[in-house]
DNA sequence: CCAATAGTGTCTATGAGACATTATCAT
DNA sequence: ATGATAATGTCTCATAGACACTATTGG
C-alpha cells in the first residue's frame, strides 16, 4: 500500500499507426525505416511520441500520419486498435504505445517526396509470415490490426474505406477477397451488398470501364453497421492455395 | 518540428475496470465511491495508477481488481476495452487511462469487508440513462464496455464467463437475455447453443433443480469463437417495420 | 392429480451458395 | 461479329424462428 507521499510513475506515450491499403490485390501495410536508435535501419510502423502535454491522442495520430506517411487524415478511416505497454518492449524505458488502425484508399504511388524517406508498402503476408523483420513488437501490432480489419469487414462498412469516393461493386469485392484471402462468387456478392440497405448507394449515372461492360459507380452509404453481416467463408486449406489473380 | 534536444512529455497512466456481472437478471457494473479529490464522494469505476514503472498493465488491472473490488483475477475474464486519454478529462493533469473489461460470474453478495468500502453493484441501465452521476468520463467507458460485451456475446463464448464453473442452458440463456435486453425462445436457444460444436460441453450426470424438471449441467467448451455466431434479434421497432421483401 | 421447468419435434420463410443467362461495352 | 465484364435470374439446401408436444421432477 503506497503511503501518502507516493506519486504514481509517469510513462512516455507513443502512437503507432497500422496503415492498410490494397495494392495489386494484396493487403499491404506502410512501413518506415527507422533513422535513429534503437532498431536503427530496421523497418517499423510509422508513429511517434505525444507532441506536447496537451495534445489529443487522435491529434498525435493525425500528425504522425502527415509527418511520417505523407497522408492527410482527412477522408481516411482511423480507429483505435489497442494498447501495447509491456515493460521492456522499448529499450529506452517505459513506453506505452497506443496503436491506431488506418485504412487508406488505393493511392497513386508509394508515398514519396515526403518526410518519410524510407516509407514503403509491404504485403502483410510477408510481415505476418516473419519474412520481414520488424522493430519492437510491431509484428504483433500488425497482426492484431489485420485481424481487426478482417473482422470488421463482416459487421461494418469498413470495406468502403479501402475504395475511393466512388467505386464499382467489383472493386468492393476485390477488397473483401484481398483482406479475407478467399475468392467470392461475383453474382452472390452483387446480390448481397445490394440487399444490405444503406451499405452502398448509387453514385449518379456515371460508369467506369476498363474492358468489357462498364460498371455502375457507388458511394458509401449511411449505414455503418451491417445487418445482416457479410459472411466470411470458412477458409479451407484448399482456399489458401487459390490466391486469386 | 522538434529540435534535437526535445524530449517527449510524460503522462500519468491509469487503469480503470468495467466489471460486469448479472444480478437479479440485470446487467450490473461495480462502482466505488471516491474517497479523495477530485470527484470526492462521487461514484466511479474501480481503478488506479500504475503501481511502479515496471508493472505490466494487466498486473495493474489484477491488483486493482483485488484492492478496490476484492476480487481475484483468477478465473475471471479480463480483456482490454480501450484508451481514454482526452486532455482535460482529469483535473489533476494529463492522465491517460487504459480501460479493461472484466466479466464476473454471479457472486454471493455485494463485495464487502474489503478495501472497497463503498463498492456496490449498479444496474447499467441506471448508469447509461444518466440517472446515476459518475466521475470523469466513466459513463462513456461503461457504455463502451456494455457495447463490447453485447457484441462479443454474438461471436465469442464470452457468455460463459458470466456463469459459474457449471451452468444450465437456461442460466446461459438468462445471460444473453439480460445483456442483450431481449427475450429469446428457450427451445430455439437450446437447439442453437448445442449445435455450435465446442461451445458448451456436458458436465457429468449431475443436474440442478429448483422447481420443475432438473436441468443438465454444462461446462464452457474449448471453442472460444462461435461459428456460426449467435444471432442477436433486432430490437428496435423501426427495424421491424423496415423488414422488406 | 397439477404446476413448473427441461428437453424434443416439426413446419415454414428466408437467405446463402451454386450456377445459367442476358446485357452492354470495346475492338 | 468476338471477347470481356456487368448485371440478373433460378434453383437447392441449410437454418433461424415460430410453436406444439413430451419428459421429469416436486407438491
Amino acid at each position: 500500500m503506497p503511503d501518502d507521499q507516493w506519486t504514481p510513475p509517469a510513462v512516455l506515450l507513443a502512437v503507432d499507426l497500422v496503415i492498410l491499403t490494397l495494392r495489386e490485390n494484396h493487403l499491404q501495410v506502410l512501413l518506415v525505416e527507422r533513422g535513429v536508435e534503437p532498431y536503427r535501419g530496421a523497418m517499423a510502423l510509422p508513429g511517434g511520441f505525444l507532441g506536447h502535454l496537451h495534445e489529443d491522442l487522435s491529434a498525435t495520430a493525425d500528425r504522425e500520419l502527415a509527418e511520417e506517411a505523407g497522408l492527410s487524415a482527412k477522408g481516411l478511416h482511423l480507429e483505435e486498435l489497442g494498447v501495447y505497454g509491456a515493460p521492456g518492449r522499448d529499450p529506452r524505458g517505459r513506453v506505452v504505445s497506443v496503436a491506431y488502425l488506418a485504412i487508406a484508399p488505393r493511392l497513386p504511388e508509394p508515398v514519396a517526396g515526403t518526410d518519410a524517406s524510407g516509407a514503403c508498402w509491404t504485403p502483410t503476408d510477408l510481415v505476418l509470415s516473419g519474412e520481414a523483420a520488424l522493430a519492437f513488437d510491431h509484428r504483433r501490432i500488425i497482426a492484431d490490426g489485420v485481424e481487426q480489419a478482417r473482422s470488421k469487414l463482416e459487421h461494418s462498412a469498413l470495406a468502403t474505406a479501402f475504395c475511393g469516393p466512388t467505386f464499382t461493386i467489383s472493386e468492393l469485392q476485390e477488397v473483401y477477397e484481398a483482406v479475407w484471402g478467399v475468392p467470392l462468387d461475383p453474382r452472390n456478392f452483387y446480390r448481397k451488398v445490394q440487399s444490405v440497405d444503406g451499405f452502398i448507394v448509387p453514385a449518379g449515372p456515371s460508369k467506369r470501364t476498363e474492358t468489357g461492360r462498364p460498371a455502375r459507380l457507388f458511394r458509401p452509404g449511411p449505414r455503418r453497421i451491417l445487418h445482416p453481416p457479410m459472411t466470411r467463408p470458412v477458409s479451407t486449406p484448399a482456399d489458401r492455395k487459390a490466391t486469386k489473380r
